[in-house]
DNA sequence: GAGGTCCCTG
DNA sequence: CAGGGACCTC
């Protein structure tokens, strides 16, 4: 496409790298946006830009070039190559205008000089122009491609440019702007531009200032570097593309453009330089400075951007973006919390200036609304107990799990919605559980859909603890203060007044009767392991008192847990080895977690309903247990037939009292 | 010998 | 999980 010109570039490298430079700085990001046929468009604007100039047609006079009306007519056929289009294309803004510029030979060179001096003069400008006119004229290109190349070669004319980024998201935040860069949004609107424009020309003078400086180094550095131009521009190129953010772009073009520039300037200011080289006299130094200048450049620009950006944000993008959230808030993974805050947000929506980048802030900040307001705002009870689950059960861990996962893990302090209580006496009954063991018993329908899942008595127990045991097990879950101590059905037989009386009585005609052990007795004796892996007769006496003891009977609960140990035992040996296997040397390596395979293993077997919360101490011993077998193991002690019995010694003392509530006899 | 545990088997 | 035998401790 260079083709026609490439003979006769030389003369006016200055020149023609201004629509270069226009192009990158603010037309090029463009192209990002999809349309391929105006760069295109440019990149023949460009040569016929050239062949204008070296052919010295005319003189595009200032006030010609900031002019924004043209001729579609001679706008229509600018895909041809030929100097005619060039000469139509410059020759039409002039025609339009009042001094109407004569298109061909009766300018004098001169004026072609002239002409240079105001190009750049409308460079300079155009960095600190106004965005008013380009939002509004940018805005145009999302019609249609050929109206975007018309409106391309339209701003191409143009001086105030803004980088495209900035103006594409005004495009996006701001249809109701599109329109003349005459016409006016509101008024809000207009000061919001003008802070913009404010500030972009504090940012461009800064640039202006840096670029200075580093032209001065760089053309200290020109006479022995004549090459260095294009490497420094593919470098700088190179390493802005390294940033995966829509401001690389943005960032490149800006690079590009300034090391354009600086051979523009090059080109000017000649004298100027010279002056300044004699200063430069240290080359290392010089270079250094060069480095800090190319630092400081690319900071202001991405400071420039982040500053352009974030005002933007600010403006009606957000106020667009965030009315749509409220507007559709289950789009959104959302609590109520959430929610709630929509509702604020739509509040605050009515309101002219929303001071924050309230998309953003939207995902960050729980602030804004109180919990009070919270409630206030939702009166639809269905939400209400989510509500609660989500802010009372971890304050500080906004992390909304679903409830069937850990049923038990709510707050002592959370209100148990009077609904959720009924909902759950209704569907399994104070009969189902309060005959039984704290546990669900295996008959329970579990299969319910409804994300509680957990037995209405373990819901009731949530909202009252006693808890004596509560200083025996102060540690609790991570995921929630309530430990495997308040599940026991106890609680409820204690405070649930009458309910809790009708399942006393029930509880007792069910199962004094019985001489035997139960499925139920079975359950909570594997839980009851959680705490303590050995115990005694008494204690069996004590934590089954439902249960009429005889030798058969205290042999089978001793049996039981027998028969626990022995998986418990074997499952660390299992793992133990497995450990050792997979090459791991140290003892420290064999943590248990409530993620661990082993863990999860031991509650399949002891917890198969996994309604209990497994106190953070079994974990403990657990742990050890498994140190104790890797040791062992390790060291080949498993060897001795009886090495085990060393490692059971340990194990046995590290029993923990069982939570009074297993005594209850409503617990059996 | 009673009580308890471990180990094996089904 | 139960049954049963071997073994240990008191």
């Amino acid at each position: 496409m260079h083709n026609p010109s490439d003979g006769d570039v030389e003369d006016d490298k200055a020149e023609l790298m201004i629509p270069c430079f226009r192009r990158n700085m603010y037309d090029e990001p463009l192209t990002s946006y999809s349309n391929g046929s105006i760069i295109s468009h440019l990149l023949r604007k460009t040569v016929q830009n050239k062949r204008a100039l070296d052919e010295s047609h005319f003189y595009l006079p200032t006030s010609a070039v900031s002019s924004s009306t043209m001729a579609d007519s001679s706008q229509e056929d600018q895909s041809s190559v030929s100097s005619k289009d060039s000469v139509a294309e410059f020759a039409s803004p002039g025609s339009h205008l009042s001094n109407g510029a004569s298109p061909e030979g009766d300018r004098p060179l001169s004026d072609h000089l002239q002409a240079k001096r105001a190009r750049v003069e409308n460079i300079i400008r155009g960095m600190a122009g106004s965005p008013n006119s380009r939002l509004h004229g940018d805005s145009e290109r999302a019609v249609s491609d050929t109206r975007e190349a018309r409106e391309a070669y339209r701003e191409n004319k143009r001086k105030q440019r803004l980088p495209q980024h900035q103006e594409h998201s005004l495009n996006a935040a701001a249809p109701a702007n599109r329109g003349s860069s005459s016409s006016s949004g509101s008024s809000s609107k207009d000061e919001e531009c003008h802070k913009l424009k404010e500030q972009l020309q504090s940012m461009q003078r800064l640039l202006r200032q840096l670029q200075e400086k580093f032209l001065q180094v760089y053309n200290q550095e020109d006479t022995e570097h004549e090459d260095r131009d294009g490497t420094g521009t593919a470098s700088t190129a190179k390493h802005d593309d390294t940033t995966p953010s829509k401001e690389s772009g943005f960032r490149k073009n800006m690079d590009e453009e300034l090391e354009r520039k600086h051979d523009r300037a090059k080109g000017d200011c000649k004298d100027r330089v010279k002056k300044d080289r004699s200063f430069l006299t240290h080359q290392k130094e010089g270079k250094n400075l060069q480095e800090t200048l190319k630092h400081e450049l690319s900071k202001a620009v991405s400071e420039s951007v982040d500053m352009v950006f974030k005002k933007l944000s600010s403006t009606g993008l957000n106020q667009l973006s965030y009315q749509r959230m409220c507007h559709t808030p289950e789009n959104i993974d959302v609590g109520v919390e959430r929610k709630s805050q929509v509702a604020c947000n739509q509040e605050q929506s009515h309101t002219e200036e929303p001071v924050k980048p309230q998309a953003l802030e939207y995902y960050e900040s729980t602030e804004p609304c109180s919990p009070e307001d919270q409630t206030e705002a939702l009166s639809l009870v269905v939400r209400k107990p989510l509500l609660s689950q989500l802010s009372s059960v971890t304050p500080t861990v906004k992390r909304p799990y679903p409830l069937h996962h850990s049923p038990f893990q709510f707050n002592y302090s959370t209100p148990l919605h009077d609904s959720q209580i009924l909902e759950h006496l209704l569907k399994y009954g104070p009969h189902t559980n309060f005959g039984g063991l704290p546990c669900v018993p295996p008959s329970m329908d579990r299969t319910s859909p409804d994300s509680v899942e957990l037995p209405w008595d373990a819901i009731a127990m949530r909202s009252k603890v006693t808890s004596s045991h509560l200083t025996h097990h102060p540690r609790t879950s991570g995921l929630g203060p309530v430990t495997v101590d308040s599940l026991c059905l106890p609680h409820v037989k204690m405070e649930c007044g009458d309910m809790q009386s009708l399942a006393e009585r029930n509880s007792y005609m069910s199962l004094n009767i019985q001489e035997g052990l139960t499925p139920n007795h079975l359950k909570k004796a594997k839980l009851m392991f959680f705490y303590t892996r050995y115990p005694s007769s008494n204690v069996l006496k004590t934590f089954f008192p439902d249960v009429k003891f005889n030798r058969c009977i205290t042999s089978q609960l001793i049996k039981w847990f027998s028969n626990f140990r022995e998986f418990y035992y074997i499952q660390m040996e299992k793992f133990a080895r497995q450990a050792i296997v997979d090459g791991v040397n140290d003892v420290k390596g064999m943590s248990i977690s409530r993620d661990s395979e082993l863990f999860r293993a031991l509650n399949m077997h002891y917890n198969k309903a996994n309604d209990f919360q497994v106190p953070e101490r079994f974990l403990e011993v657990a742990e050890i247990t498994l140190q104790e077998f890797f040791n062992a193991i390790s060291t080949a002690k498993d060897s001795d037939p009886s090495w085990k019995k060393a490692i059971y010694k340990v194990i046995c003392k590290l029993d923990s009292d069982v939570p009074d509530e297993f005594k209850s006899s409503t617990c059996l």
